[in-house]
DNA sequence: CTAATTCCTCAAGCAAGCTTGAGGTCAAAC
DNA sequence: GTTTGACCTCAAGCTTGCTTGAGGAATTAG
């Protein structure tokens, strides 16, 4: 009774492809966000007989890299372009997933000192009152305003 | 002949009454911005006799504040509450100041913290494959997830 | 006084990242 | 075989943080 007719979620046993709503379970994102990031190029499908979705294993990962991408502050149209720097036709190595791995961990490197930096003048500068000086680093980071004439 | 009428952006010599222009040009956010924060109550304004806004320049420190809080990754709803919390009839203090930084101090070092932890493991898991089990720390950082039974 | 700025108030739009809903099909459980 | 649940395709809506534009009034330079 129990092994008869796999239930959904129990399929990838028999054969892997694996129905929008197994993604949706196993990666814990939305079937909505699944066919928002197809339509976005982010991740991909093929269709069966009753043109329903069908994914490889693959995504999983994919849907996974996407989040912690998302995670260190990354945009999706930047995880798309990362993403499609993979090899298309074969399953990604553990190498092309270490390129991704260095390419945000550079961007989480930067973006971790800026907020570091951040904080060292924020202890600072914000309770002491420079703030209103235009001298304050706080103020101005790269020196994106305007003159500050006389304030 | 320089003194006599004083052009916008020297008024405040004289009277420390800023028009919106003024704001915008010290502060370097768009006149529409300070429009929207006003909106939003995140700045006060009051209105002369031909119904235009002028500012204290205490407004000026509000929106360096904003941006720094912004800048730590607080959003507008928040900034709003912290800054209610100043004292409404008078210019807030270098201590009133100092409770909002440590307030957002606290808010920063954890998302650093967070994001160290996540390049950390970035550097450990992403590249080796283990992405794909249930029990990477990447893929489930606060077991929100449901469970991932035999992937 | 006149012309150039600046300012005013809505209303609508934009970008990112999704969600929700309507109306309809497909598949699988009994 | 019928009924439930999963899927499909648009289209529209939502949140955050603003910008843009239309139409009109106030201010200021000369």
């Amino acid at each position: 009774m129990t092994t008869k007719t796999p239930r959904r979620g129990a399929i990838s046993a028999t054969k892997q492809a694996l129905s929008v709503g197994d993604v949706a379970r196993r990666s814990g994102v939305a079937v909505s966000t699944l066919h928002f990031y197809e339509t976005k190029g982010l991740v991909q499908s093929w269709r069966n007989a009753g043109n329903q979705r069908r994914y490889t294993r693959d995504v999983l990962r994919c849907v996974a890299v996407i989040k912690i991408a998302q995670r260190t502050g990354v945009p999706l149209t930047e995880i798309r372009e990362a993403l499609a720097a993979l090899p298309d036709s074969r399953t990604p190595t553990a190498a092309d997933w270490r390129r991704l791995s260095e390419r945000w961990r550079t961007a989480l490197d930067e973006r971790i000192a800026q907020l570091t930096l951040l904080r060292d003048q924020l202890d600072g500068c914000i309770g002491c009152g420079c703030l209103s000086l235009s001298q304050c680093p706080l103020r101005n980071p790269g020196d994106v305003l305007g003159g500050n004439e006389e304030d």
